[in-house]
DNA sequence: GGTGAGCGTTCCCTCAGGGAACTCGGTTAG
DNA sequence: CTAACCGAGTTCCCTGAGGGAACGCTCACC
């Protein structure tokens, strides 16, 4: 949450930023998906301020990515839990992991694994082309403008569109 | 940057999130892989203070996810280029700028197209697996403890591992 | 009817972030 | 030679977000 509204600025990195982009949401975010649904729980794992884990949730649900939902009645309770937009997250969690993993774990290596329940196999995720499955890169990928307006300040799209890099046209010209 | 120290966590997510989870470091992070690295130019693109800009700009370096270089000697001027290690964040950018898509995209489609030069496509990323290069999401993939050591607080891991979804073992089906 | 669990809310205080002005080395203009 | 200029920070002050701890509220159980 900064001060300038994030998402003012078109780009969807800047829109996904101005939601994710802080340090509490992405580790929520984690331990939803991950079963760690209720309050208590939540502040006790994290270690987060009861008072910041009220307005992240409250957040989260006004945003649609949390939903609350009563677990039993008997007394009261509810917890929260991801919605279909929440569990798209997963994909930004798996990189998140993924970079951690490959950067800064120890000699023992890894502190978890994946696994694949499709392959059955402990795997990790590649980020790859959904037309050719081959692995998408800083090098062989090139950002084109978008048929949405992408205006005001913080609009850059990322990838070697700009500057020295020089990759204004890839393949064919602009858009029409 | 919290105030507690979230790279005091095992778990890869903190520690990524604790660089990276701050609104600015992705947006600054899009625009120097995209090819605004100078000082002057990233602050003009993001509208961010110059203060947190030299702040977060020193701390990039220092993880080793930037490295100042000089790109003029006459009068003297250094940029901010990636390093392999900053190259690697480009999936979670990928990540991000995919879900922003989905979810935050106006009428007039996504603000950016990211086209793939090894197959010449317009395309988007997906997640898949490393091993048989299925997609990963939250239903088919489940979390295991690892072999590194994740104590604790924060040191869920992602993934069905803990709480009501009770995976504990993974090959069988899923829960509920 | 006291205790305790679960889920917050309130209060106070500190420190990170925004804005704008200032610095500093080096360069071009007059 | 001095003045204006530019890029790249740094300093200063002020606001407001985050941490910590205590309080509140509702229901259940003994």
């Amino acid at each position: 949450m900064t001060r300038i509204r994030l998402s003012d600025m078109a780009c969807s990195i800047a829109r996904a930023t101005d939601l994710f982009g802080d340090a509490w949401t992405a580790l929520i975010m984690r331990d939803v998906i991950t079963g760690v649904t209720r309050f208590e729980d939540l502040t006790n794992d994290l270690g987060i301020s009861r008072k910041i884990l009220a307005a992240r949730l409250t957040r989260l649900v006004e945003e649609g990515v949390l939903v609350r939902e009563r677990y039993q009645d008997h007394p009261p309770r509810d917890d929260y839990r991801a919605t279909q937009k929440g569990e798209e997250l997963y994909p930004v969690l798996l990189a998140l992991m993924n970079w951690g993993d490959r950067w800064y774990a120890g000699p023992t290596g890894p502190p978890a694994r994946i696994r694949h329940l499709d392959c059955g196999q402990d795997t990790h995720a590649v980020t790859a082309c959904a037309h050719c499955g081959g692995p998408l890169t800083v090098h062989n990928t090139t950002q084109l403008p978008g048929p949405g307006e992408c205006v005001g300040p913080g609009t850059r799209v990322i990838g070697p569109l700009i500057a020295g890099r020089e990759a204004d046209d890839a393949v064919s010209p602009q858009p029409e």
